[in-house]
DNA sequence: TCGAACGATCACACGGATGTCAGGGTCGAC
DNA sequence: GTCGACCCTGACATCCGTGTGATCGTTCGA
């Protein structure tokens, strides 16, 4: 597909298509009048990528990640640097801390909201 | 306490608390002599700021749960109009797709690592 | 009393994700 | 062959979190 309609599939403006492009986020190949061209995968990924970018990663974090996330499980391992792996297990583990800080976060506005929702006069906590 | 000693107990710019005042996520008392002071509790509320950060939440949307976060279970309903809590309720509902991405995401990375692990060394593949 | 360390404000700068616009090709339908 | 929809590149603009520096006032110990 091109890039009209990967950015309708994925609600996302050729603009940052193409920035995610350059930025080695994704790959596109080029028929001869220099269209993009996009594989069906790539509106998952686009996804994907848009996912982690809202979680707060940044692109250059997200494009060392993405290889780990090929749906058959093919293990690029040939390039895989122990100080590559580093890296990875160090931003899983910052993965993780940013799911528990967002789970402890969102269960307080849960809490507070079934509060609200129960007492509906004027009180105080005891 | 003081800017100086919030900033170095919190890890965080002078610079950044002053930034985070202005954006009204947190307050200060002022000596006559204008510095800032800071109560106690102020430590963990930065430290929270800043994880929400980390993890994508702009300051605007932060300054709207702040309030749901009180340790003693405090309730703000005067002010907590209907429309509010829809806001709460719809930012909760982001959070916890944030988590789901994250989660995903980290175990599809740590599944990798697991992989590439256990090819590496096929005799202690248990 | 002087200087270091700290505080305040203000302003400019930067990097990253994103929007937008300009100028120009390609292609299919009429 | 022209028109409209689509694509290209490149440049500038914006927002936001953050850094940095200038300039100045305050506090405190030697």
């Amino acid at each position: 597909m091109r890039i009209g309609e990967l950015s309708e599939r994925t609600s996302t403006s050729r603009r940052l298509l193409r920035y995610y492009e350059e930025q080695g986020l994704i790959v596109s190949r080029r028929s001869p009048n220099g269209y993009r061209h996009y594989d069906e995968r790539l509106v998952d990924r686009v996804l994907q990528i848009r996912g982690l970018l809202d979680a707060g990663l940044p692109t250059r974090i997200i494009k060392q990640i993405l290889p780990c996330l090929d749906k058959p499980r093919v293990i690029h391992f040939p390039d895989a640097t122990p100080e590559m792996l580093a890296t990875l297990e160090l931003e899983r583990d910052r993965m993780t801390e940013r799911i528990e800080c967002l789970i402890r976060n969102r269960d307080a506005v849960s809490e507070y909201l079934d509060t609200v929702r129960t007492n509906r006069r004027p009180e105080v906590a005891a």
